[in-house]
DNA sequence: TTCCAGGCGGAAAACCGTTACACACTTTTG
DNA sequence: CAAAAGTGTGTAACGGTTTTCCGCCTGGAA
């Protein structure tokens, strides 16, 4: 490995002075500037970051942890967080918890072991402990959750107001008996959406028993069950809201299998509009969220947050809106 | 923030005991070892990894440069990856190349500046000067790709197999006019998938004329267009294979928009097998990769390089095996 | 002309937080 | 009683950045 003192030996300079023309820190004479750039590319040197970091107090990196960078979902958050971090001289160290308060605990221990800059955290797990204790150690931005905290901001979706576009809708082509596919009930969105939902059916007239609802873990698979579960305790449904698209798929799954047709004999809504929502028979009518904005704007908060760290904090929350396509149909008598 | 030295301080000893006490890196006597614990969770004190990092000159982390994590496949290994990084103490930096050359670069230098241990690397570009000159100075590991390097070592699918399987199982279901939907030519999969298929076709004695090979991106949207054109300059086809499972999908829904039936009028088979393979309508016939293994199998070849900086360097190749589902029929007379 | 303040360009040295090596001191051991 | 083992300390590294220092030159005032 070639160190900066072999560039100050190649340009017969001082380190100092090799540092300064790498950074633009003060003026040196071009003609020893050009000396030392060209020592610079005889050498093939590229200074050594963690030297730099340990110096500097920073190390242009972000923590991206999320529940399952495989989820379609956070896989496009993901890809916006790196891209837009890559542009601003950020790298993205990435963790998976799958939602586990444990596994986020550790990763948090460990990123911050790594003097990372800021966190971009998608918790699933709720657990105070967590917030209380790690976070407001470093700044963060959190996804869909909110924390009193300084130097802690969020970026939210409205889930409710997601819901109540699901509710309003189906109501709104006559449908009465309606099952419900819900998540994990100590996420935060699941609650919101289904909250949303129930009341645009209440303000529709229409009552949601509790044998109408099925929980699940917002999996493929679980939708599935879910369905099955449904269409056991709950025969007589036309509409069934599920609270994300993987299982709104799963339920479509499950009901094909049964003979029955989407939306012939039941309209299904997903929520989240991945992007596999639209390669599924029939195309998915869902709520969409705004992927692309959620990534981009919590690095934009956290940059902002990182150039000015006692600034108030924000939250941002953004509306989801309804996508039709071919998976709902007007009830018919 | 608290450092070392506090930690010696509090507790009454030097810091180099401190630092053997939290490595083991030397016996020290229990009631010293019990005072200086007691310092470090009182303090809360969490050594800072950039500092070790620098003196230890290894930094725990494993570069990974793929095209595009948003990809389902590309999801899939990277959780693989990320999963058995953490098991074995390493933190994943995650980089999308849209499999630009050029990206490709400035990432590789990037990764390299912060001192990665080792890197994982699914190119889709193939240019000479991204490895000749960046990647011998890492211990890499590369999917799906070949070079000729000490400390190099490699993950293969045996794509061309993949793709006679393919060619195989049309052939057999009695398909004479079957068109295909390729990937990028610079890509080294797409090329072995094609050969493997034409071989196939061959032994079966059918012919594959170039106005039945339509070249596309891998993209979903691509596959539809693709499949567009295919329509145009080959309408006689009753079998499609696209050379992955996401433009296979979007050739499907550009079937449906025509008024076409899969498998019905024309049989689909698909490549890769991601997850979403089994949500489409009809749920798809492809040629599975052995995801799982390709990441946990990256890992494990790394690890081991990185014990043994020295060894010969290993090539895995992994074998595709085709799913049988739904999108394909018989030719029927 | 002399003197001194101040700017300039470079070098030297301190520092960031840990680890590893060499050494000092005590206690066993043969 | 010397050699060896056992515990602990001091202090160079690691590879950069930043602060301080220093010599030189310029220019304005005395």
């Amino acid at each position: 490995m070639t160190t900066i003192a072999d560039v100050a030996r190649h340009a017969g300079v001082s380190v100092a002075t090799v540092s300064h023309v790498m950074n633009h820190t003060r003026h040196v004479e071009p003609e020893t500037a050009e000396r030392v750039r060209a020592a610079i590319t005889a050498l093939r040197y590229s200074p050594n970051s963690v030297a730099r970091s340990l110096r500097r107090g920073e190390t242009k990196t972000i923590g991206l942890l999320l529940p399952d960078n495989s989820n379609p979902f956070f896989a496009s958050v993901a890809r916006q967080i790196e891209d837009a971090g890559f542009v601003s001289g950020y790298t993205v160290i990435l963790c998976n918890s799958d939602g586990n308060a444990e596994k986020e605990e550790r990763y948090l221990s460990v990123l911050m072991a790594k003097q990372i800059d800021g966190l971009i955290f998608a918790g699933s797990s709720d657990h105070a402990r967590v917030f209380a204790r790690l976070l407001p150690s470093v700044p963060a931005v959190l996804l869909d959750r909110e924390i009193q905290s300084v130097n802690v901001d969020s970026v939210l979706v409205d889930h409710d107001h997601g819901g109540y576009l699901a509710g309003q809708y189906l109501a709104g082509l006559g449908h009465k008996e309606i099952g419900v596919i819900g998540g994990p009930r100590d996420s935060s969105s699941s609650p919101a959406r289904l909250r949303g939902f129930v009341r645009a059916l209440k303000e529709a007239g229409i009552e949601l028993p509790a044998s109408s609802i099925v929980d699940s873990d917002y999996h493929f698979a679980g939708g599935r069950m879910a369905m099955e579960q449904l269409m056991a305790q709950a025969p007589d449904i036309t509409a069934v809201f599920a609270c994300n698209d993987l299982m709104a798929m799963g339920a479509v799954t499950a009901l094909r299998s049964r003979g029955l047709r989407v939306p012939d004999d039941i309209s299904m809504v997903g929520f989240d509009d991945i992007p596999y929502a639209v390669t599924t028979w029939p195309p998915l009518t869902t709520i969409a969220q705004p992927v692309e904005k959620i990534g981009t704007l919590a690095v934009s908060l956290l940059l902002e947050r990182l150039g000015e760290p006692e600034a108030p904090s924000r939250r941002e929350v953004l509306a989801p809106v309804l996508v039709e396509r071919e998976s709902c149909a007007r009830l018919r008598e």
